[in-house]
RNA sequence: GGUCCCAUCGUCUAGUGGCCAAGGACGCUGGCCUCUCACGCCGGAAACACGAGUUCGAACCUCGUUGGGACCA
């Protein structure tokens, strides 16, 4: 039984590439037929806050990344930590360091200025055991020679010399057990088999094998995916936008595409671009993840964000547009006309948000016009033709589209010039802009009373 | 600085020794469609980091160089 794991430390909110991390975490399980575990990685009191594990948690669930345990918090099982941190000094497998860090300091500096490195020069390994009131920290045992190697399921196999991994701490002298430590107790503890994580843990994993055998817990298997860089190339950090998930949600961009595109990112399948969350879990596995690292495109994001507005079901678009309606102050007093808006802006908008702009005007009668729009579509000289096309809209039996096309065709054998010199300047009276769906669209959603009134209106405001 | 990882179009990638004078997608770009803008359709430019080796044959295997990244300090 698979069984997989996310465990953010909540010192900051779930930024893309930590999205990503679960995401393949989730996908392997499901594919699998595994369970996913959520764990919050807390126990850093200073830096952790609550509103990040309200960001994880929210982020996640909007990304529609279930976990099916948890969320547990480390907070909760310091306890556990220290039984265990005990267990092996009982066993052999570690022991109390009387290092005090002014000595450290002094050994670091020493290395320094002899050209070593600065590791743990293991004074205490072999030190007889002393009680007493000093402080003291735990230090595991780490093994002088030999090689640590692990197969990696993304990279192969990966080896590391033990003489340069060091004894490291493992419980402070307050009594707190340091991140190496917890997340090998956890993950056996709560018998997690496929660790998938950022491959920022490369380094750790040696330390982190020792101490399962240590410990006598069976080994997981281990899986680290490129993290994701900015477009300089360096990792993704706050200089790079986006800080929060939640922050894609507020500009308008759908989770489908998002979960998509983080899938996309570091792995394929074929020449396949598009995914459903169900296609996702039948098809990912970790041999066809990348190993270089991939760097964040707003672009493609953008362009699927947009394809899944022009495929999603409609009526459902039009609800999830709804929020970014009223974000822009606008009272949708008739909720009829939300599904044809949306049937006529899905193939030009982007993102939600571009969506409720492009369709604020449908909403609200006091059309402001664009300054450009408005110096070169309402002037004098197209004032005679939105007043022609005014009488002759009056006198229309019906506004199909039809109708409407005869009209302006007239109009525009009237004046001797070309329908798109008839269209602009109806265009800006109704819309208040020179870009929009198709005119007679415009007008049909509009309808007859609130046309006229519109174009009364801009041709009053030509003076 | 030490350790580890990585290297195909600008970007995401397909490619696991012959099917590759390298395919798809985003972006860019020429055109068509057209009442504007989009959508859609047709076309184009654009990459195997470099050098050795293995092999009849290398984008694919090995080594080195260079470049990038991560972690530790």
């Amino acid at each position: 039984m698979v069984k997989t794991r996310f465990a953010p430390s909540p010192t900051g909110n779930l930024h893309i590439g930590g999205a990503r991390t679960a995401l393949f975490n989730y996908l392997f399980s499901k594919h699998k037929g595994g369970t996913f575990v959520l764990r919050i990685e807390d126990t850093d009191i200073e830096r952790s806050k609550e509103a990040y594990v309200e960001d994880i948690l929210q982020g996640l669930g909007w990304l529609g990344v279930q976990w099916d345990e948890g969320p547990h918090f480390q907070k909760e099982r310091m306890d556990i930590y220290r039984e265990h941190a005990y267990r092996l000094l009982r066993e052999g497998h570690a022991y109390k360091c009387y290092c005090t860090a002014e000595m450290l300091e002094e050994k670091r500096k020493k290395a320094f200025r002899e050209g070593k490195k600065p590791t743990y020069d293991r004074t205490c390994r072999d030190a007889d055991a002393r009680d007493g009131d000093q402080p003291f920290v735990i230090r595991f045992k780490s093994p002088l020679a030999g090689e640590v190697s692990f197969n990696d399921l993304v990279r192969g196999t990966i080896t590391f010399r033990c003489e340069e991994l060091d004894d490291l701490v493992i419980l402070r002298s307050d009594n707190t057990p340091t991140y190496n430590f917890t997340v090998v107790v956890d993950d056996a503890l709560m018998g997690i088999t496929h660790i998938i994580r950022g491959d920022d843990h490369i380094n750790n994993t040696p330390r982190q094998i020792l101490i399962y055998k240590a410990l006598n817990y069976p080994m997981p298997e281990f899986a680290h995916v490129p993290l994701i860089h900015g477009k300089d190339k360096a990792r993704l950090s706050k200089r790079h936008g986006a800080t929060s998930l939640l922050e894609y949600r507020n500009d308008g961009f759908l989770p489908e595409a998002l979960m998509n595109y983080l899938a996309r990112l570091g792995w394929a399948h074929g020449d396949q671009e598009v995914f459903s969350r169900e296609d996702l879990i039948e098809k990912f596995d970790l041999p066809n993840v990348g190993k270089s690292p991939a760097i964040f495109d707003m672009d493609k994001l953008m362009w699927l964000n947009g394809h899944y507005i022009k495929t999603l079901p409609e009526t459902d678009i039009a609800e999830r547009l709804v929020p970014f309606l009223e974000g822009l102050g606008i009272t949708i007093a008739d909720r009829g006309i939300l599904a044809p808006v949306v049937t006529n802006l899905k193939e030009r908008a982007r993102t939600l948000k571009e969506m409720a702009q492009m369709a604020a005007f449908f909403f609200h009668d006091d059309v402001t016009y664009e300054e450009t729009a408005k110096q070169k579509f309402l002037t004098p000289a197209t004032k005679p033709i939105l007043e022609s096309f005014l009488e002759g809209f009056k006198g229309l039996p019906s506004i199909d589209g039809e109708e409407q096309r005869r009209l302006i065709e007239t109009i525009a054998r009237d004046y001797n010039t070309k329908l798109v010199n008839i269209v602009q300047p109806i265009r800006v009276s109704l819309c208040g802009r020179t870009v929009s769906p198709g005119i007679f669209e415009v007008i049909n959603i509009l309808g007859r009373e609130t046309v006229e009134k519109r174009l009364r209106r801009a041709i009053e405001t030509i003076s």
